[in-house]
DNA sequence: TTGTACGCGTTATCAA
DNA sequence: TTGATAACGCGTACAA
């Protein structure tokens, strides 16, 4: 671990002609003293301290990545084909860019903003907040930030967000699976906040929109956690036979339903219609393949990140994303006309 | 970001006081200054700047993650249920033992010791690292590294390696499929080195132990990139029908295969058998489900970090620990008897 | 029990 | 074109 110091010592100069060289500050110094310096820091392979180098310049290169997971999910939130597949793009991007990339995953809002202070980090890429999470982190944290998929009024005002047309993805999804002759259809998901509410209004106002009326008992809550699964995919099971269809918030939650129907002999798309959302890997890897509602998730990651450092550079962009959706018809809808 | 010199000011004290309190050191305190440098502390919320500490301690509090990618595969790392499931273990007890995680993703071995030293982490985390790498790797750097995976006679010399008995895994799987009457068996992967090579060692070991001679023309190649994997698959298909079985060097080849196969009106296991390795959910949500070769990759990347911790602190670690495999005998090996 | 002063490695200002 | 020197915020030996 060399330092500026000991090379301006070895090569007799001072530590701001050796500075002036690494940053290119050309103008300011002499051709043949640039040649040497270079030579010289090839030689000894220096790598400048970034402690050092944060602490003059009050910065950190670091791009803060929290996800925040919920209490009632999986323990392993990478375990999720949306989440990896999200970091994945962002990490992509953030390397891209030079900066780094240091993740955090919590249940704690709290930790996140102590963690975020605590490595001074240029940005903040937010993931997994509901209500007033993201509010709470920006109200504290005065550098950029920007939330993916966070829905929230009041939020709008206070940060940037990357999302997708929640809404119009299922509305899309279950007009196709009404005019392929289902009515009805019922929504699987965990809960009913953020993102999976506003696909549940998708799928609400679609159904209006026909004629069907919706009847609350045609929610389907799955309990993801592991000691709750089994039990409530099996009460879910016993009532597919009232359906249609079921139009899933995500594509995890149709593979785990297709393969509990399966097991119970049911088939799909003959005995009942699956509809997904997401098209991750795990939809395209069943057969029968899940017909699905196409989100870009690398895109959305890419997107956020590449919005979170223009505004570090303080570059204008845009307060709201809105990622557009895309059917992808695939094997398990039915037509039932 | 108020600083420990300005807490001073405010308080009437030296910077040392408050520096001592924050670190506990009460015994050179008065507990009045404890408790009137505490609320202090409390009220304006301190926290500390990591740069200057860092700085000045010549240490990081980081562990660096770095995941090597080959050339010859996806894109998008993360992607791979494996890598994620790993990465979300790796990522709990960096966080439990209050470490930071960094993570790094880079085809380039010098690109990933040029990050490592700039951010002088404590520790290093090296996923991917093939033949001489990690040697490569451990020699300039002299802080702790544990690798995962790695398989490197020279290596074991020269760093910690956390793996799995690879070898003895697919040995037992082809086994049990040898005695439930399979005896053409191929092998699929991607490439012979490293890790797929010792399940390829414990598939060819089985064979031979049942007097069974293995022909290079029995592995079966997979192109894992996006633009040649249909094509691959396709070719992989047509050669279906020479075999009993086909032992997967992993879950998501298999399942790959098994859709392509599907697609193609074969059947499986009627047709053919199929065994996985790594029991991911990939292969626990397909239909039939997958027959595989389990491992606890959550463990995997949990023992890693641990012991990586344990070398940071001095303690004495084991250099070398291979965790067991376990078959899960499931629905995609069918007896031939 | 408390305070002074310096070092950590880098950048930046200003003088030479 | 180059060189002193002062910050940046924290930790700590040593002095008071």
């Amino acid at each position: 671990m060399i330092t500026i110091k000991e090379i301006a010592t070895q090569l007799n100069m001072s530590t701001t002609t050796v500075s002036n060289v690494i940053h290119g500050k050309t103008g300011e110094v002499s051709p043949a003293t640039i040649k040497i310096v270079e030579d010289y820091l090839k030689k000894v392979d220096y790598v400048p301290n970034i402690n050092a180098r944060n602490l003059a310049q009050n910065q950190s290169k670091i791009i803060g990545v929290a996800l925040k997971a919920r209490a009632d999910k999986y323990e392993n939130l990478l375990m999720d084909p949306f989440v990896s597949e999200l970091i994945g793009g962002i990490e992509e991007s953030i390397r891209n860019a030079g900066y780094f990339m240091m993740l955090y995953i919590s249940r704690d809002t709290n930790e996140i903003m102590r963690h975020v202070s605590t490595w001074n980090v240029d940005g903040l890429l937010l993931f997994g907040m509901i209500d007033n999470d993201g509010i709470r982190v920006s109200e504290r944290y005065k550098k950029p930030i920007v939330c993916i998929d966070t829905y929230s009024i009041e939020g709008l005002k206070h940060f940037i967000n990357v999302g997708l047309n929640d809404r119009q993805g299922c509305f899309d999804m279950v007009n196709y699976m009404i005019k392929q002759g289902h009515k009805k259809i019922a929504f699987l998901s965990d809960n009913m906040r953020g993102v999976d509410y506003e696909r549940f209004s998708g799928y609400k106002y679609a159904l209006e929109g026909n004629g069907i009326h919706y009847d609350e008992s045609w929610f389907l809550q799955i309990k993801p956690k592991n000691e709750d699964i089994e039990k409530s995919l099996d009460d879910i099971c016993k009532r597919i036979p009232e359906f249609d269809g079921v139009m899933c918030v995500s594509d995890l939650y149709a593979v785990q339903l297709m393969c509990a129907l399966k097991d119970r002999g049911v088939n799909v798309p003959e005995d009942i219609s699956i509809a997904g959302f997401d098209d991750t890997l795990l939809g395209q890897l069943h057969r029968p393949a899940l017909t699905t509602v196409h989100q870009d998730v690398k895109q959305k990651g890419i997107m956020a990140t590449d919005i979170l450092l223009k505004r570090i550079k303080g570059e204008k962009t845009p307060k709201q994303v809105q990622l557009p959706t895309e059917l992808i018809i695939r094997d398990t809808v039915k037509c039932r006309l």
